[in-house]
DNA sequence: ATCCCGAGGG
DNA sequence: CCCTCTGGAT
């Protein structure tokens, strides 16, 4: 299942746009029921305008909010930004931390936002269980459990560490293309002679092909 | 379990 | 109209 993907998303990676740890951080927090498309459009103008932790933590609300408004749930993202750098600030001393036990402290910081940063800015092996892998190692059959951290543990023991962060990248772009939620391209998919869901969505390869959504590298 | 919230696809 | 998009806090 792991080399399939590998073979198919060779480019598979991280598609934020970010130049440091405390980017990576704000864009992720604002990823949230939001495309990764939609959070590049408004990011080059949110870090301009607040170039340091500082910058958030004194930022004026409804400036923000006004920023970030397109990626939708811009209050409790407005409130999470400001919360968060402002808890950097006063017990990090204005750096992001690099350890989960400490990440997912800060406000608007789960389990899942924490080990993007993690994996993507800080170097450290982590698996990012958000909607797309909960859905798609379901459906490979690899669990039944719908607990987040349960799944992350079973999958955790299946691969080995270093491949855990770009695993996670390879699930979430082939959940993208093609394994979607509503009506996945099961008739186009390189990994449906493995798969128990194979069905689930239109397998003629014909009706299968209009639903694949074009990646960057596809 | 529910709320937060906008944008795009079907 | 409905559902979904790299969730987290209450």
């Amino acid at each position: 299942m792991n080399r399939i993907l590998a073979e198919t998303y060779p480019d598979a990676h991280c598609e934020l746009d970010f130049r440091n740890p405390l980017e990576l951080l704000v864009a992720t927090i604002l990823s949230a029921q939001c495309t990764d498309k939609r959070v590049n459009m408004v990011t080059p103008t949110l870090f301009a305008k607040y170039p340091a932790v500082e910058d958030y933590a004194a930022a004026d609300r409804s400036e923000m909010e006004e920023i970030i408004r397109s990626t939708g749930f811009f209050r409790a993202k407005t409130n999470s930004i400001i919360g968060m750098a402002q808890a950097v600030c006063e017990r990090f001393g204005g750096e992001v931390p690099a350890k989960l036990k400490d990440l997912v402290t800060l406000p608007g910081v789960g389990r899942k936002t924490a080990n993007v940063v993690l994996g993507n800015a800080f170097g450290v092996p982590g698996l990012t269980v958000d909607t797309h892998f909960q859905r798609l190692v379901r459906r490979f059959g690899w669990t039944e459990e719908t607990d987040p951290v349960k799944i992350e543990h079973v999958v955790a023991e299946l691969l080995p560490r270093r491949e855990w962060t770009i695993f996670s990248h390879r699930v979430i772009w082939h959940g993208r293309r093609i394994c979607h939620a509503r009506r996945p391209a099961c008739g186009v998919c390189p990994l449906a002679a493995l798969c128990p869901a194979y069905g689930t969505g239109p397998t003629s390869p014909e009706q299968a092909a209009k639903l694949v959504r074009p990646g960057p590298f596809s």
